[in-house]
DNA sequence: AAAAGCGATGCAAAAAATGCAGCGCTCTCC
DNA sequence: GGAGAGCGCTGCATTTTTTGCATCGCTTTT
């Protein structure tokens, strides 16, 4: 759209950090740029970059133009797929950030079932920690983040929350795999792996040794549940992971086993959208069937 | 703003009905309006307008594009607004839309209030029946509505609600004026005066004689409260209203009376704003204020 | 002290928007 | 039922706006 190509610019010149950088980015001269801002700030009536010694930067004013732009292209973006929906032509995209654990069971299935209703609709799925989902979800970078145990909270409207209590994932052969359910403690005096501290499952898993007297001793840790899954499988190790990440019905070598409740509460896996937005009609109709679904698991 | 010229030709072309007449209202050349809102067509990817043998019209997808159109200026609006608070100099302006009760002593009072401290901020304030007063909001011509009864709140987010019960007004002479409260009945026994259809005032009464066998026999009907309760005075008539609009401490030659709740219950004032906005900063403080007083007023 | 990188600006060239005149069309009015 | 008025649309010349180039003054880096 021709009306926003200044804020294509700008926001090309908050990227590039300076001017002539993002003019070379663009295929624009330097001096167009920059007159093209001056003009914008003169009739915005308020400088929007601080003129730093090498380049320039958002100023406040700035910061809360680029909000208002990126709200106002996702809406337009809302507009043009709802008038594509009226002449006929059923489209849409879904984007979508999404913790890990959603990666290989959940995600696809639910995907796969909603595309054979509406084969015209696309998806954008991205994996985000709990805290760049949130990000995602404010720079209108998503329509909608499913996320476990996420951090602030301020800009994310739940739509749905299911609760997930932790489950410790072993080899058939360990001792403790004849529980029905397993104490954190009886964990911990075994190898164990667990998520870097982005991860919620880290997180639940911190609080609730800080209230005893154990520590987490892990003999890795990594931001993959993947890697740390196939771990266990070589050493007789304990990982963790949330139920909807796990195929139960797996005949494989692995058995899973929720974690007591007495030592550590369920997290909550949440569904969400930026508060206060209006999503396109594609997005807002696949998060009412994850709603129901998820809804349906409890 | 620059690069919303484009939206106020459309905007103008829409309420002109052609692009002739737009073009001249707007001075430039229907030639070049003609071809800003085809290239705006083209980039849009879709016609907003109708082409009909004695104009234009705007089509579904149009009524989309302005409803995005106004709502991302207004929101252009608040940034602004934002971007001057946080330079140092406190400014604002608030529009509100009102019942007709509200103008006499409660409004006044209010602004005067707010404005002793916030003395750079300055309203709007236009009188609309609680139809027009919804409509205000969606089309963001107003930030807040204070209205009784409103009709459809389908876009109408209230922020607080006020039971208001309706007051008969009479002369001190009126046998009705030794009761403490007075039933619907005896009103309508004597000669009365109603509110226009599009009030709330009326709307309540008609459907609480709609209950009974009375029928409302008015021997005046008028859309102007100030007008009822000025001609009881000449005749000894009973008038409606509620008690927001009335100063009950006037020393005067006429009294108020309430309605028995057994005939028809407390109807509502409310104050609310379009769904989902996020207001000026004055705005929204503005409401909050309101809020508050009309809150301790129950 | 020199070099490199930055934003700003004067001026000419390129691109975009506008105004003018006129086309084809439909509806209205005598 | 034909003339006229009003409409949206378009080719072309003109005006306005935007861009590119060269260059200045400044600060930081080397």
């Amino acid at each position: 759209m021709k009306h926003l190509q200044t804020f294509r610019y700008i926001e090309g010149v908050m990227k590039a950090g300076s001017i002539r950088k993002a003019a070379d980015d663009m295929n624009i001269t330097a001096s167009a740029l920059n007159r093209r801002i001056q003009r914008f700030e003169e009739e915005f009536g308020s400088e929007i970059f601080e003129r730093l010694p090498r380049g320039v930067k958002l100023n406040p004013a700035g910061e809360l133009l680029m909000q208002h732009f990126r709200a106002q292209a996702s809406d337009l973006r809302r507009v043009q797929s709802h008038v594509a929906d009226l002449s006929g032509e059923r489209r849409g995209h879904i984007t979508l950030a999404c913790s890990q654990a959603l990666i290989p069971y959940f995600l696809p299935a639910q995907i796969a079932a909603y595309r054979r209703d509406h084969p015209g609709v696309t998806f954008s799925v991205v994996v985000r920690d709990r805290e760049a989902a949130e990000r995602e979800l404010a720079t209108f970078r998503s329509d909608l983040a499913l996320v476990f145990e996420p951090v602030h909270l301020v800009d994310f409207e739940v739509l749905m929350a299911v609760p997930q209590v932790i489950h410790a994932i072993m080899r058939r052969d360990n001792p403790l795999a004849a529980e029905r359910e397993v104490r954190l403690r009886d964990c911990l005096d075994q190898p164990h792996l667990v998520p870097t501290a982005q991860y919620g499952v880290r997180a639940m898993l911190d609080m609730a040794v800080a209230r005893g007297s154990r520590t987490i001793r892990p003999i890795a840790e990594s931001d993959s549940f993947d890697f740390m899954r196939h771990y266990v499988r070589h050493e007789n190790a304990i990982a963790f992971q949330i139920p909807i990440g796990l195929n139960v019905d797996e005949v494989d070598e692995l058995v899973i086993r929720p974690l007591s409740t007495r030592d550590l509460p369920a997290g909550n896996l949440l569904l969400g959208q930026m508060r206060g937005r209006t999503l396109p009609v594609a997005s807002a109709r696949f998060a009412q069937g994850l709603a129901r679904v998820l809804g349906d698991m409890t």
